[in-house]
DNA sequence: ATAAAATAATACCTACAAGTATTAATTTAT
DNA sequence: ATAAATTAATACTTGTAGGTATTATTTTAT
């Protein structure tokens, strides 16, 4: 499956605001445009303004902006805010240990898209989308 | 975290197997080599016999072989066979659909890693080990 | 024949990700 | 002041992948 649920959520919401750029948005508003259960979204809003990539406004007229600039924000981060990205980096065979000299089965062939996958994750910002 | 756990034993199983060229393997032996927990392993091999990658002989010199020569196994079917690889064909972002001419905001930058990972356990067996 | 050694079937248990519910805190329009 | 509209905190519920336990079946060495 790739990635996690939560992890598309997260993606899903932040592209969302990277390319919408309005100058904030509620939780209501997220909820409306995007296909996530509503009390989920709320918590995950939350985390993702722990995590620092969002800046919430309480009260009446709050909601959520972005807390860095877009170009900062790498996908490989977001995505190891909500799920472990040390489990893609490991050996696809579970070995704790996979070492260079002596690798598993899988390991030529696993490369590839493995490193395609993280390449693209640590290298692509959420300005990128623009 | 890419695959699931059990995707994970499977490809473990029959990539040990597909090395170590003996004329059959019992489960006991299979769970010495490999870090499985042992009834799960089981259940797994009787679910490899019926996906007909394998082939069980009961009884007491009982064990398993290969079902089809290994160069007619490809890696896609050994996961589809435990975990759903539509999951990973379908929208990053979970979109029921995702259209060309209007695709999710991840579709361009998602493409080339998936592509990776697709034609890479597409268009290889488990003979390509060797 | 019978016991041992192997796989098969089935049911149950557990941990955790995903989802829901409730209440608290904060801000602002009136 | 107060009510409305927002986010925050915390606890609970659910679904399911992963793991365990028990019993049945099959085969062969003796």
């Amino acid at each position: 499956m790739f990635i996690s649920k939560t992890s598309e959520y997260a993606l899903k919401v932040l592209t969302y605001m990277a390319l919408k750029n309005a100058t904030q948005f509620s939780a209501q508003s997220l909820y409306v445009e995007l296909d996530i259960p509503k009390r989920y979204l709320m918590r995950l809003l939350t985390d993702l303004s722990k995590s620092g990539f969002i800046k919430a406004t309480r009260g009446r007229s709050g909601g959520y902006i972005f807390a860095r600039p877009i170009d900062t924000i790498y996908f490989s981060e977001i995505i190891n805010s909500v799920e472990d990205l040390q489990s893609f980096e490991g050996c696809v065979l579970g070995n704790a240990v996979c070492p260079v000299d002596k690798p598993c089965a899988m390991h030529h062939i696993w490369e590839k898209p493995k490193q395609a996958f993280l390449e693209t994750i640590k290298t692509t910002t959420l300005a990128d989308l623009l």
